[in-house]
DNA sequence: CAGTGAATGTGATTTTTTTAACATTTCTGC
DNA sequence: GCAGAAATGTTAAAAAAATCACATTCACTG
């Protein structure tokens, strides 16, 4: 006889609000453990392998502080939205990642074997860093995480990291002898990024901490190259850090490229799509 | 009229034996664009995108030479190592994890407020890193991507990466002036970590490149810490960097602790479980 | 040790994904 | 334009996964 007259039922108890309880915890920490060098593990086996049911397993996932997430009957790590910059991507989203992507396609034409590149923060440039594996002998210096572990997963790409300290917003790294240290090396091709290219002021970003390494780039790099998609054009951020005659080449396409290719005697060689 | 005498359906034709057509081809050249730097897109967006319907995206994907999967309902990259099936993923391992993850609670009770932390490169000190959220105004100092990666999800955590050329044997940096950087900073704790640990003869890892730092932190922290599992005692590897006085604390268990709770006047005060 | 609430298990139900079979459209060479 | 093949769409059935409702177990407290 159903007279349970306040039964609000599991849901919104151990749903996607509540937290997990301290086996939960344990089990998840089992598992994770399970998969840090990557890959997915079928929820048959992770419950086999726990000692619990499927459905407790899949109450755990589905609490709010879980770092694991269940596609499709397997378990992966939930995606780190710092190097997994589109997770579930929509079409809309997908529409910026496939800009990206196609510019980076051109940006990769710019480049021999052999070179030493190096690499601008953002996520700009990222499409860019995971198809260099078509390259041979190459070396990228990043001061950028997410470039970084990018390259990293690429077994032929000699990868130089400038570390120094952490930077959240920009996902990249700050030091004092950033600067000094570009200039010891031999770059041969640098790709920069910006947050703002405007047509006068030229070329500018967000966060000041990025200002020395892409001046110090811009300074010592045999072949500079300016990658920026329509969003960024005609637009001013905080922070200044060079001319549009300072680089050599530019990649970008639609609004910017007819805008720039009206520009008389424009320095920078122009690379359209 | 059925007359059709030797239909063999389309199941054999375009099944996992078959190749991708142009079309085919063009559609997964997108989508893997889409995806270069990781993720997943469900396939009715991928369909709607594409302009085709699932079935069609359902058919290249099977296809034999085709690089995305589906798994649960969504595209990803075959060759991602975030969904990569874990086959086998036995209790053998996951022991070894659990261990490392346990080890690593005890190695956390050490930890203060406000601590400089060092840690060391390797998997066993991976849990450690993913748990310093729970204490407040810490600072990591590592020389390994994977533990910079594992800190840079902690919004509470400061984090200084010592750069360098990027060595994938042991997913960390190495650099010429990095003892030198090691010298300069305060660290206040700091987890080691050690391939072979002997009895008599000390603690050794696999790679050279690893001893610089390892030495420097030891000739400079407040305090050290070796954490190592069973796995590692009574081992020697090729490159040693320090005895086992040269450590405050040591966490470890079973085998190695009781060995080592009987060697009378021994330095390090022991932690086991 | 009964009683309570949290944690987990079980099986039915619903939803989603996968597969299969066949219809329809598009392409290609003549 | 037409035949035939290739490519794609549509629908139904099968399989798998996700959810739900409630039963059972477990760990405590008083």
């Amino acid at each position: 006889m159903c007279l349970r007259y306040k039964w609000t039922g599991w849901s919104e108890l151990g749903g996607e609000n509540g937290l997990m309880n301290r086996r939960g915890v344990e089990r998840q920490e089992r598992l994770l453990q399970a998969l840090v060098s990557g890959g997915s593990l079928h929820l048959a086996d992770a419950a086999k392998l726990c000692g619990v049911s499927e459905m407790t397993l899949r109450r755990d996932v589905s609490s709010r502080d879980s770092l694991l997430s269940l596609m499709g009957g397997y378990l992966v790590r939930r995606d780190d939205p710092h190097y997994m910059p589109t997770y579930d991507l929509s079409a809309q989203q997908m529409r910026g990642a496939e800009i990206k992507a196609s510019l980076c396609r051109h940006a990769l034409s710019c480049i021999d074997d052999g070179d030493t590149l190096f690499i601008d923060c953002g996520t700009t440039l990222l499409p860019l860093a995971s198809e260099l594996g078509r390259r041979q002998g190459l070396t990228v210096v990043t001061y950028a995480l997410n470039v970084a572990n990018a390259v990293s997963a690429l077994d032929d790409v000699r990868l130089i990291l400038l570390g120094g300290r952490y930077r959240r917003v920009s996902q990249s790294f700050e030091g004092d002898d950033m600067a000094a240290q570009i200039r010891a090396l031999g770059i041969n091709r640098a790709f920069i990024s910006a947050a703002g290219v405007h047509p006068q002021r030229g070329l500018s970003c967000f966060h000041f901490h990025e200002v020395a390494p892409k001046q110090a780039v811009i300074e010592t790099a045999a072949q500079r190259i300016l990658v920026f998609d329509d969003s960024k054009w005609d637009c001013l951020r905080p922070a200044f850090f060079g001319a549009l005659s300072d680089v050599d080449i530019i990649v970008t396409h639609d609004r910017a490229a007819s805008a720039l290719a009206d520009i008389p005697d424009l320095i920078p060689r122009l690379i359209t799509m």
